[in-house]
Parts: C-alpha cells; structure tokens; sequence
RNA sequence: GGAGGGGUUCCCGAGUGGCCAAAGGGAUCAGACUGUAAAUCUGACGCGCAAGCUUCGGUGGUUCGAAUCCACCCCCCUCCA
C-alpha cells in the first residue's frame, strides 16, 4: 500500500481549501487509510473548461496522495441545472444534446487520472446510472422525505434566488440539490465513497449530501470545497478576448491556451501556480524569488504556461504551442522559411485561404475585423501589420507578389492576434 | 384565476410623441506607455466610404412623425386566491 500523504494540508498549504466539512475528523480520516473520493462535472457544454481543472487536478492530488478518485459525470444533474449562486433560471437542454456532451467529456475527466495503478486506481461513473430508472415516487419517498424545504430554502446558495426580486427558481432547478445528494448517498453505498469534493459553490450540495448519506444509510461522510478561482483585478477568470477556455483542442487551440496563460498578471501568476501545477511549493518560490530579483520580466508565465499546457494538450501540443509563439512574438516573420510557415497552419494557428483582395476584405474575411467599418478603423489606427510591416491605408490591397514564398501572408491586428493568409492556387 | 410591476443596443440602466442610433456606467476593441504585464491617458464601440439604412419583446393600428400613444399576443417578477 502506498504511503498516504497529508493530503488536506498540502491542499491547505496551496490555498486550495475553502470550507471543510468534519474538520480535523476529516483529516484523521483521511490520514489512517486510503478513502474513496468524489468530484463531480456535469454537461453544461460540448467541453471542460479551466475553470473545472481546480477539481479535476484536485482528484488527481488525492489519487497522488493514495486515495481512489471518482470522476462523476452528471448525465442526469446536467439535465436538471444547478441552481447554485446562478442568478437566473437556464433553459434546458435536450437530452440527446446532453448525452453527446457527455461522451465528449468523459475523456476529458480521464485524462489525468490513473485507472490502471491497482487499489486506488480512479473510476469513471454517471449518475444517469443510478437516477434515470428511479421512478417519481420511489425518489419522493425514499429521498424527498429526508430534506426539509425550511431548510433548502435556507441555502445560500438559492437565497438570492427566492429572495430577490426579479427572479424566481423553478421547481427542477430548486430540486438540484436533491439530486446531488443522492449522488453522494450512492456512490457511499456503492463504492464506500466517503469524501466528496467541488468549488466553493457546491458547498450546499455537498452538505445535503452528507445529511442524506447519514439518514439513509447511516454512515459519516464528509466534503471539502476550494476557492472559486479569481483575478487580482476582479475581471472573471477563464476568458480570454475570444471567449472561454476550453480544455477540447478543437474549441481553443493549444496555442491559443499557452497564450492565455502566458498573458496571467504578475499578481496571479504565482498563485495560479498552486492552483493549476504540481509543481511543489518551494519549487514556485524559488521562481517568484528569482523574478523578484532580476528585475525584469518575470519568467512566471512562461513556466505557468508550460507547465499547464503540457499537462492538457501533451507535450506536442505545447511544442506546437511554443513553435507559434516564438514565429510570431520573437520578431522577424518576414524570414520565416515556407516549412515555419506551413508548421503554423498545422500548428492551429488561424489559417484561411483567399486570393487576394483589399485589406479591408481581408480583415473582415479573417475575422481580424467584424465590419468594414472596424476593418478601417483598425487600419487608421495604424493596428494592422502585414508580415511584419505596418499597413494604414484604407484602400491598401493585399498584393500577391508581397507574399512569402510566393503564398503566404501573416496579418496581425492589434498586439496579440495573428491570422494566417495562403493564396488560392490560380 | 385576481391585482400590480416589468421586457431598451453585449450587460446594467436612463428615456414616456419630433432635438433618439437612443443619456450614464460596465464590458469589449484600438493607440500611447511597457514586459505579448499592471496602472494610467486617448479614441472607438448597430450597419454603410457616403447619402442613408435597420434597431428599443411580437403583430397590427393612430399620427406628418412612435422606443415613447392604442389593441391584441408572448415572456418574466411580486402579492392575493
């Protein structure tokens, strides 16, 4: 058996808990023998995002520390909706929707787990399996009866829902909790769960749960939140200029998600580290005394970045990543040689084939520009650069004899964003 | 079912017959400064080169003229039953 580490304080020691429930009965019991703990993830889009890599690493440090992770998919809460600290009602999906989202995520939820390594080996469950032939009155009977509504309209994480003006909570969503709890009362009973664990969010979910656990099956378990992820300057975390990140390579490239971390401020980045890496504590204070002291720009993200990067998108995707970066970051893009070239079109940088055209067409074809009228803005801001050399005027054309080796055409607008032009043949 | 309140451009939120493409704030984008930071400053922010065109839940109507008035419809909220 593998020696257990203190997993709750090396979580603790990287900031990564927010409320424990059982306290130090919790630690004690996580230290004596290797338990089973859960974290759950339902469909809400084609994708994971980063915001679900706090969780989804966490199971990974359990599993790390000797403990079995479960990974729960929520094939039957993602039809429902969590209502938690959501100010308003969502609309449903359809159940064939939620069900391709499903398969697309379960890969996802698996790739940084161990399924093969013997006892604490991770499992992979849905808790369609266990809801979607429980029949109404079966679940109001045997599960309805033990919550209390005077309590569940308690929750804060409904109240603004029943309190405030201007939105209300249906009945399903007011559910969710229920469900969640059953959750946790099943996989109790069916794989000797002891410990579920999520954002700080889920913190009434998770109580419910425990309550449930114990009236229906008589056994204590206990729940651990950590910190909803925020930025130093109070914008919301997990977007980038063109939207969320996704963890899919399809939805956000590689490179694009190597960029995002690269672009973390100076007053997140060290912090970020503990969240997002396994790197070891004293390890990111070694980097963050080693920026402090030179003075210049902080190596920090550059490591973040990697690191990150690396863990979802392997070490091609990174490579790829850092191909683009330094083509197009580190200077001279006219001396790109056509192999650099092509290596960025199969790299994932945004590439479109055009034969030519005004600027201005080319702009709003690359989606540089969503309008003409933005497209020559952006023109007369002087925030256009055709391989490397900055074009302003409006009525400019984009001639073929300037290209690169003949075909190829890099546009940047603006500080950070690239488009690939190639020439249709002809 | 009854009474009341509300649906405005990405979000919040002014606007109650012309001066409204629609105040203000936020978000976003660009430029300067930098480190592909932060902070700050400047500008843009429905579409169109322009004339002009299309927007204020939906459909009709009144009017020279409507986001603003009328009718019906849809949706949301609160309270009562």
């Amino acid at each position: 058996m593998t020696t257990l580490q203190d997993i709750v304080q090396d979580l603790e020691s990287r900031a990564l808990v927010t409320q424990l429930a059982g306290g130090d009965e919790l630690k004690q019991h996580l230290n004596e023998a290797p338990r089973v703990v859960y974290c759950g993830f339902d469909p809400t889009a084609e994708s994971l995002h980063i915001g679900n890599m706090v969780p989804l690493l966490a199971l990974k440090r359990f599993q790390m520390a000797g403990h079995k992770p479960i990974a729960l998919v929520g094939g039957a809460t993602g039809m429902i909706g969590d209502p938690s600290f959501k100010d308003s009602e969502r609309k449903l999906n359809s159940t064939d929707v939620i069900a391709g989202w499903v398969e697309r995520i379960k890969p996802q939820l698996s790739q940084f787990l161990d399924f093969d390594c013997g006892d604490n080996s991770a499992v992979l469950v849905n808790n369609l399996d266990w809801t979607q032939d429980l029949s109404v009155l079966d679940f109001l009977r045997d599960v309805g009866k033990h919550f209390s509504v005077n309590s569940m309209i308690q929750k804060e994480s409904v109240k603004q829902r029943i309190d405030r003006e201007g939105e209300g909570i249906s009945f399903t969503e007011f559910s969710y909790m229920i469900l969640q709890s059953y959750d946790f009362a099943e996989l109790n009973k069916r794989h000797g769960c002891t410990l579920q664990i999520g954002g700080s969010d889920q913190w009434g979910n998770i109580t419910g749960g425990i309550d449930l656990t114990r009236r229906m099956n008589q056994n204590q378990v206990y729940g651990l939140t950590m910190p909803l992820i925020t930025k130093s300057d109070g914008s919301k975390f997990g977007k980038s200029e063109s939207g969320t990140v996704w963890m899919d390579p399809a939805k956000t490239s590689p490179y694009a998600f190597y960029q995002f971390w690269l672009n973390t401020a100076d007053a997140d980045v060290y912090r970020f580290m503990q969240f997002f890496t396994f790197l070891s504590l004293e390890q990111i204070k070694t980097i963050e005394a080693a920026d402090a002291a030179s003075g210049t720009k902080p190596e920090a993200q550059a490591i973040l970045a990697q690191e990150v990067t690396q863990l979802v998108h392997g070490e091609e995707g990174l490579a790829a990543a850092q191909r683009i970066s330094a083509a197009l970051f580190s200077g001279d893009i006219a001396s790109l040689t056509e192999s650099d070239l092509a290596q960025l079109a199969q790299d994932g940088l945004p590439t479109s084939e055009l034969s030519g055209g005004s600027l201005v067409e080319v702009l709003v074809a690359t989606d540089l520009a969503k309008s003409n009228k933005m497209a020559r803005e952006f023109l007369g801001n002087n925030a256009v650069s055709v391989n490397g050399e900055v074009v302003s005027d409006v009525d400019g054309l984009l001639a073929p004899e300037a290209a690169l080796h003949g075909r190829y055409f890099v546009i940047r607008r603006g500080k950070k964003l690239f488009h690939l032009v190639r020439l249709a043949a002809g």
